[in-house]
DNA sequence: CGATTATATTCCCATATGGGAATATGTCAA
DNA sequence: TTGACATATTCCCATATGGGAATATAATCG
């Protein structure tokens, strides 16, 4: 089995950074057209369309036609499995009053362990 | 080019299902050996210590000797970055009273827009 | 119509992948 | 030493990748 399809899922589609940048572009709430991206990010218009096109199948954006324009718009609630899965880990990096949850929270889990 | 390395950042380290597995059993803080982490997972030992390379490389895990094992532990502060990256999409799937920040900041974000 | 602009698609290629199977390495115990 | 156990490594392969270059499609304008 080779790696999985970029298109799998939103955690394979924002591994590639150049996907991530188009999104930061695309958070305002804005469309934008292809073109104000390829002038933005000056990265040729043929690899802006393909990533375009992971990003969509994906879901995490939307097109529009508009005129001789496609406006690309971001659909960010794709993101939220990103977001839920690591929020998980932000109380390792976190302030001192969360060391004493995450203390409390790892005897509880240890207590528990290995019963499968 | 090809696709960037799994081990390039932790953004390509996660993007693999079953990496994500093995930090979610490491999340209680507690250094795990590889067997165990085959016994919880039902991987095959040899995928689980690929798997296991990955992250080390990237820093997620450390390892440690003890005796014929070897403990692998969590460094969540790796995933960090991709944290941080995400929670700025965290508004646009959270309640209502955040929509009215988003829909000023979008304003504001609009005004300025296109300078360069 | 033809020309221009905007975008998508195709073709090419070097490359890393994840899994399976087999094997190597390392460590303990008798 | 031998054998059992724990883990890592190697070899194999089908496959998707991202980029470049070229081209196709589509819409607008004159």
């Amino acid at each position: 089995m080779p790696r999985a399809a970029t298109t799998t899922d939103a955690f394979n589609a924002i591994a590639e950074p150049r996907r991530r940048e188009i999104i930061d572009v695309l958070r305002g709430g804005r469309a934008h057209a292809v073109g104000e991206l390829v002038k933005r990010l000056r990265i040729p218009q043929p690899t802006v369309s393909k990533h375009l096109g992971v990003l969509r199948r994906v879901g995490i954006v939307s097109v529009s036609r508009h005129g001789q324009r496609r406006m690309y718009r971001l659909n960010a609630e794709e993101l939220k499995p990103v977001h839920d899965w690591v929020k998980i880990y932000e109380r390792f990096w976190t302030h001192q009053l969360d060391r004493i949850k995450e203390r409390a929270e790892r005897k509880a889990t240890e207590r528990t362990a290995d019963k499968g």
